[in-house]
DNA sequence: TCTGGGGTCCTAGGACCC
DNA sequence: TCTGGGGTCCTAGGACCC
């Protein structure tokens, strides 16, 4: 067998969960939910539930409190530790970087993309997963496809600490009777959009009349979508390192801000937070957006472009400021959030991307 | 029941220019 | 009175992902 190109999509189990149980092995086999401080009576969400935790109806993206209830007794909640996930995540990384003629883009803290050229793909996700497991003692399932689209994917089918290859070849096999929603890249809004055309089923994407879809969804979403339904899409993996185009904070406040003054100082700290990763990386903020969520949950957002890119502090903090002072102050402020854009290396504009959403 | 924080990209529509 | 087309830039908003 001649060797042939592949995209191996390596996904590690439960990341966070994981990560904290290896530094706590008396919390092994017990559920452990990671959110928020870690104070199940505060205003945050899950980040992770362990399987344990998982019976009991717990899921990412749950509210704390709601978690709290469902939770047993003997249920361990835990704070999110950013650090102990980015060393975590970086030793991952650098070991499978370290195998032998791959190609690797990170998409997440625990995933990532490995472009192989190999006659026996299993092979090197064996490996992949033995090299993590003896360097971190974490376990990781792996997707084996022809493209990007399909290793993610496929990798689901692998969970967990196993692996699946999904290609052309077993693509409507395994995924043609599948909702459309089970599709990277396609969320709730547009399974609905999709369902409204009388499409449920990824084979009934795939069948769909491309121009239908191109005037639902654009000229290029639309095509992106219906090629989605044939598990069509990019197959280069491509390690060059990842420039952020922004950098934001974002708070909510566990009291909803009331008066003007509050929302000012509070806007004066999130910028200046958002403002120090810019000028980590030394380059200059040419944009400045606001995201307000007033009680109980209607979020806006708007912004303004600055006269000129800048690396003053003062001058973005007054920016957010100002653009502080056009919110509705008669409304209570429950969260708030500051985005600062950046200019990118060589004036250059962002390179031009496939049109899957997040970093791919 | 109460909804995080960090991002990216696409689209629509208005303003403005030729 | 009713009225082009094409292009670019900008802003707001939507959707999705980890």
């Amino acid at each position: 067998m001649t060797p042939v190109p592949w995209v191996l999509h390596v996904d590690m189990d439960q990341f966070i969960a994981a990560v904290e149980v290896l530094r706590r092995p008396e919390l092994a086999g017990k559920p452990v939910i990671v959110g928020g401080r870690g104070d199940r009576t505060e205003r945050a969400v899950v980040s992770t539930a362990s399987y344990e935790a998982r019976k009991f109806g717990i899921g990412s993206g749950m509210p704390l409190k709601i978690a709290a209830r469902k939770a047993p007794e003997d249920a361990v909640f835990l704070p999110v530790d950013h650090a102990a996930y980015e060393a975590a995540s970086e030793e991952v990384m650098s070991t499978l970087r370290g195998l032998p003629g791959v190609v690797l883009e990170v998409i997440g803290w625990d995933e990532c993309f490995l472009g192989v050229t190999s006659d026996d793909p299993e092979r090197v996700a064996r490996e992949a997963q033995a090299a993590v497991l003896e360097a971190t003692s974490l376990h990781c399932s792996v997707g084996i496809g022809d493209n990007k689209v399909r290793a993610k994917i496929a990798t689901e089918f692998g969970k967990p600490r196993g692996m699946f290859r999904l290609t052309a070849e077993n693509w409507f096999e395994v995924m043609g009777e599948k909702p459309t929603r089970d599709l990277w890249g396609v969320g709730p809004k547009v399974q609905k959009r999709l369902a409204d055309h009388g499409i449920e089923t990824v084979r009934q994407l795939a069948d769909a009349d491309r121009q239908e879809l191109v005037t639902e969804f654009g000229p290029k979403m639309g095509v992106w979508y219906h090629e989605l339904g044939s598990g069509l899409g990019p197959a280069v993996v491509d390690d060059t390192p990842w420039i952020a185009r922004s950098h934001s904070r974002e708070t909510t406040y566990q009291h909803n801000l009331t008066t003007p003054d509050e929302v000012e100082s509070a806007l004066r700290e999130l910028a200046a937070e958002a403002f120090a990763d810019c000028e980590a990386e030394g380059r200059a903020v040419t944009r400045v957006n606001l995201k307000v969520r007033y009680a109980p949950f209607i979020t806006k957002t708007f912004g303004r472009k600055l006269a000129e890119p800048t690396l003053d502090r003062d001058v973005v903090v007054a920016a957010a400021v100002a653009l502080g002072e056009t919110l509705d102050h008669e409304r209570e402020v429950r969260l708030l959030g500051v985005r600062a854009e950046m200019v990118m290396p060589e004036g250059g504009d962002p390179v031009e991307r496939t049109p899957v959403r997040g970093r791919i």
